[in-house]
RNA sequence: GCGCCCGUAGCUCAGCUGGAUAGAGCAACUGCCUUCUAAGCAGUGGGUCAAUGGUUCGAAUCCAUUCGGGCGUGCCA
């Protein structure tokens, strides 16, 4: 990469000029140097501000260091440097060097920007996310968890890291009773046993239970489950109906459907990790385990007949109940034992995606994890606001309340995938969201989803044209394509693999300067997307990667409308055509690694 | 009350591990289609970076305090 290649001539300069002893009081070359964009595009292409920031230790005036690791900078290679009060060195690349980066990104196709993985070490990570509750369906809230994890998870697997993803399926304790409940009142209603007036009111909104429990579907498990259960060729009685069962089916029913709902987004796991099947068994319990081993480290006491973990001794703010006086465990007992079970399967980093709202739960979890001999700097968590929509210029607060949930499903039906996974991912997941629904709607320009495609489309259409038949407009005949199915094939191999004659043609033709500026900047952003992807990454910042794409499209749609590609000279063409073609794989890249599709024609 | 998060253009947001004149998109207004997709481009207007103080060569960015908003503060998950 460039980039690295830049660094290290700096550092190698600064090596030098320390070996000189031309840098002051300066003892040793700094471990990062940074390479800033410029944000006007005069000062040049790129600038390093290493002087300033050496200046205190150095104690000499920043113009003076800049001076000094120029003097030593091996810069023939990239271009030329300028050095500018108060200290700022500021590259200009020459035309080679963008070139090199190009023919790079034509020879890397599909993975240019995809990270070797076996450069990095400590690099297996666990990413869980939505974990919703087999409850209900998906709210825009989980859709935002989705929609963040999942392109979370693709940008680490692209920066280099092993990626493991994980659903935790919340499939025991209280809620599954709720569930239990709420099923059953839910059938019973379909079947005139009980009025709809008797449905409990501490159950989950029966709208959502309706959605799933259909006569035909129900009726059907449940028959399947009595004739697998006794030799009887008996008929299901509604009257008698066995809450558990119900629950069972519910519960199936959910799961089938959050898969789906999440399938239609594009997010798929590596594992559904099922609370129940994993950590209660009856033999072996996981959960008891867990008490057994706090107890015996003395993290465990009783007080009011109930089991409480000593939250406070480990930073939270009060110590937590971990076995109810009823004798049943609380999700944070599970939650331990499914974090024990995530360090011993070996990972090096637990990354955990939680909706906002559970910030308050993140000492304990820590606290826990340190208390049974883990280290819970290996876990992170990211927490994710909440998303409010907006419909008709309103902003409806997002709410678990009944008859306030927006269903993932029906947002998919109708803005469609594309445009709900680039709106979620779009914006930091610590700071709340609004999502457009008209805009995301709109099939125009205004939305930032069909801008970027569009651009995609457009280099696409170019590659097309160059090699189908045109018809004279005044003659009426077919006239042959600028380029043959083999010259097309060949594209890559005459075209970019000569890294002085590329770019080259440019200065041949009246190329006038804005046009070119354009160009070098187009370049330097498509040149700039391993870079991103690395930034995004360490930072776990999925939006890095759609702010990138807005920016990169519209230097595109510039460029593609400053430079005409069929119809010039056969120089000109190739050199413009490397620029549009490189484009093309970039965005495509970045939209696969955000989940979202680059079509070929729009 | 305490804890966490947020506050940048009318709206939605970038920029925040300190760097050069604070940027996009939307909305408003003005140009550009006989030429590769106008789902586009070019241009105009729009700011007390919530406020105050501090740190320093330099602060939207770091620190402190204040104000405003959200969330949390269960033997719920």
């Amino acid at each position: 990469m460039l980039k690295d290649k830049i660094i290290n001539l700096f550092k190698d300069a600064i090596k030098k000029a320390l070996d000189a002893g031309e840098l002051g009081q300066l003892t040793e070359v700094p471990n990062e140097i940074d390479l800033d964009k410029c944000k006007n595009p005069d000062h040049g292409d790129r600038a390093i501000s290493i002087a300033m920031k050496l200046a205190r230790d150095a104690k000499m005036a920043p113009i003076k260091i800049a001076e000094a690791i120029v003097k030593y900078l091996d810069y023939k290679s990239i271009g030329s440097v300028t050095v500018v009060p108060p200290g700022f060195i500021n590259i200009i690349f020459d035309w080679n060097c963008l070139e090199g980066s190009l023919v790079e990104i034509h020879r890397e196709k599909e993975n240019f920007g995809y990270f070797d993985k076996t450069k990095k070490e400590k690099n297996k990570i666990l990413v869980e996310y939505v974990s919703a509750n087999p409850t209900g369906n998906l709210h825009l809230g989980h859709g935002r968890q989705a929609a963040l994890g999942s392109a979370l998870a693709s940008l680490l697997d692209w920066a280099g890291y092993d990626v493991f993803s994980e659903f935790y399926i919340n499939d025991a304790g209280v809620q599954i009773e709720k569930l239990s409940a709420s099923a059953k009142a839910a059938i019973q209603i379909q079947e005139g046993v009980i009025p709809e007036s008797e449905y409990p009111e501490e159950a989950y909104p029966l709208e959502s239970m309706l959605d799933v429990l259909k006569p035909e579907v129900y009726s059907e498990k449940l028959q399947a489950e009595l004739d697998s259960d006794s030799n009887l060729k008996t008929k299901v009685d509604y009257k008698t109906l066995d809450a558990e069962l119900a629950g069972k089916i519910a519960k199936d029913l959910f799961i089938d459907l959050q898969t789906k709902v999440l399938g239609d987004m594009e997010v798929r796991f590596d594992n559904w990790f099922s609370e129940k099947e994993n950590l209660h068994q009856e033999k072996d319990n996981k959960v008891t385990e867990i008490c057994k081993i706090l107890e015996d480290n003395g993290n465990l006491y009783d007080q009011d007949s109930a089991l409480w973990f000593k939250a406070k001794h480990y930073g939270d703010e009060r110590d937590r109940v971990i076995q109810k006086s009823q004798g049943v465990y609380t999700y944070l007992a599970a939650d331990i034992a499914y974090h024990k079970n995530k360090f011993d399967r070996g990972f090096d980093k637990l990354i955990n995606i939680w909706g906002g709202d559970h910030h308050g739960q993140e000492p304990g979890i820590r606290g826990a994890i340190k208390a049974i001999n883990y280290d819970p700097d290996l876990l992170e968590l990211i927490f994710i606001q909440m998303v409010s929509l907006q419909k008709d210029g309103v902003e409806v607060k997002m709410s678990k309340r009944k008859g306030d949930i927006v269903n993932v499903d029906e947002l998919l039906e109708e803005v469609g995938n594309d445009a709900l996974r680039f709106f979620l991912i779009d914006s930091q997941a610590n700071n709340r969201m609004v999502f457009d629904l008209e805009l995301a709607k709109k099939q125009d320009k205004d939305n930032p989803v069909y801008y970027i495609q569009y651009a995609h489309a457009r280099a696409a259409s170019i590659l097309r044209n160059l090699s189908s038949a045109k018809i004279n407009i005044e003659t009426k005949e077919e006239e042959a394509p600028e380029l043959s199915e083999a010259e097309l094939q060949d594209l890559e191999k005459t075209i970019f693999t000569k890294p002085n004659e590329i770019l080259q043609a440019f200065s041949g033709e009246s190329v006038d300067e804005d046009s070119l500026q354009t160009i070098r900047t187009l370049i330097l952003e498509l040149i700039e997307f391993p870079n991103v992807i690395e930034d995004a990454a360490e930072i776990r910042a999925p939006y890095k990667v759609s702010v990138y794409l807005k920016n990169l499209a519209s230097l595109f749609h510039q460029f593609y409308n400053e430079n005409r590609i069929i119809g010039v000279s056969e120089e000109l063409m190739k050199a413009r055509l490397s620029i549009a073609l490189a484009s093309k794989t970039v965005i495509a890249n970045a939209l696969r690694l955000l989940g979202i599709s680059a079509p070929e024609k729009m």
